[in-house]
DNA sequence: GGAAAACTTGCCAGCTTGGAAAGATTCCTA
DNA sequence: TAGGAATCTTTCCAAGCTGGCAAGTTTTCC
């Protein structure tokens, strides 16, 4: 993984990962309000200043992690083999990475909570949300051989997805169905691919 | 209008106004540097202090004049004929109100150019945008009688909306067509209409 | 082994943020 | 229309945040 780095570069990461870590977790256990960066930094056993070294923001720290899970799915979908057509590989891919969510259902409810009422977290969550975007907008381009700029469909289809994982997410989150997240998500996949319910009501009414 | 608040209200809204066409002013003339709060409360004949009590930021202030311009979109959507189909109403309001940006294409490739560089630019122009995107699937999850929590349809139809904005634009603000905003914006929907090119690639390939 | 490069840390100056209270303006009622 | 209540503007300023700097460590590389 990281062995092929030296020495310098693991500490670096590891000690980004121990600050972003230890954002999340204050949040989770204690709320926002806990996170500030000299707890933070107390938490990770560096100073202060070393924080900002680092982090822009608390809030910067504790979206660190959902940055990592983000990229993962693209890697996912460039993982797949090519010849594979790239709803496919989606479709293979989306439940498969948030089983990881399952576990820690409380932890995103209360992330969601801070997102909503804070609004740093909320800019800060829109940041992250939009470059993650970006990066699957990218990986669908890149397989489809469209030009991600350009044109419409890598766009349509990374925003339908976006929307498929958020809904679901939203909703698991809240506890309003009983059903498992990677089966809400299939779920929500196979409506959107049976037919979009988008704007081909034109002629009907 | 306005003619029936009081003059208090009025002066409030007109300070406003005159705030953010302000910071407006001085990011398109003078570049995003020269927009500080002194600046704008300058401009607008004010103290630093007052600006404050309007605007949390000099970008919450650029961009608010995009927050006017968005809530009109959903305006003009929900002015429609209720029995309109709600694709029919966008098509229709879309290409208008666009419409009014054609005679500012500098200022908004001054202002695309602010988004992309300045950090705190992108992260207040995701949050405006959020907040747009959000009135948007509440007009249409309104006019379909859906649900815009729980449903796909509202939230895929404006995320696809959205996506033919932002593209249209971006290409008409860089320049690399000679269509005319509208017609890119109406090129794009008929696109989208005609079959969207999402997933339906499943059994093919 | 030791110099060079990179990282951590404490210090601190300058900027930002927002509270408090006095002054100015608008509102409301008799 | 006078005048008290309510609200908005402004000045002042304290507390907190931010990021540069240089000294002290650690890692790298020859």
């Amino acid at each position: 993984m990281d062995s092929d780095l030296g020495l310098r570069e693991r500490k670096k990461l590891a000690t980004r990962a121990a600050l972003s870590h230890a954002a999340w977790s204050l949040m989770v256990e204690h709320g926002l309000d806990a996170v500030t960066p000299e707890a933070i930094a107390e938490a990770a056993d560096v100073s202060p200043r070393t924080f900002r070294n680092y982090f822009a923001s608390r809030e910067e720290a504790i979206l660190d992690e959902l940055v990592r899970r983000a990229s993962s799915v693209t890697e996912s979908v460039r993982a797949r083999p090519e010849s594979e057509p790239v709803w496919d590989s989606l479709a293979h891919v989306l439940p498969t990475v948030v089983a990881g969510l399952v576990s820690e259902r409380r932890d995103i409810v209360v992330l969601m909570h801070a997102i909503k009422c804070d609004p740093a977290m909320q800019a800060q969550h829109l940041v992250t949300y939009e470059r993650g975007h970006q990066l699957l907008v990218e990986a669908i381009a890149e397989r489809t051989g469209t030009d991600a700029q350009r044109d419409l469909a890598p766009r349509l289809l990374a925003a339908a997805v976006a929307v498929v994982l958020r809904t679901s997410i939203e909703m698991w989150a809240e506890g309003s169905t009983d059903t498992a997240l990677p089966d809400l998500i299939q779920e929500a996949l196979a409506q959107l691919r049976a037919g979009l319910p988008l704007g081909n009501s034109a002629p009907t009414g």
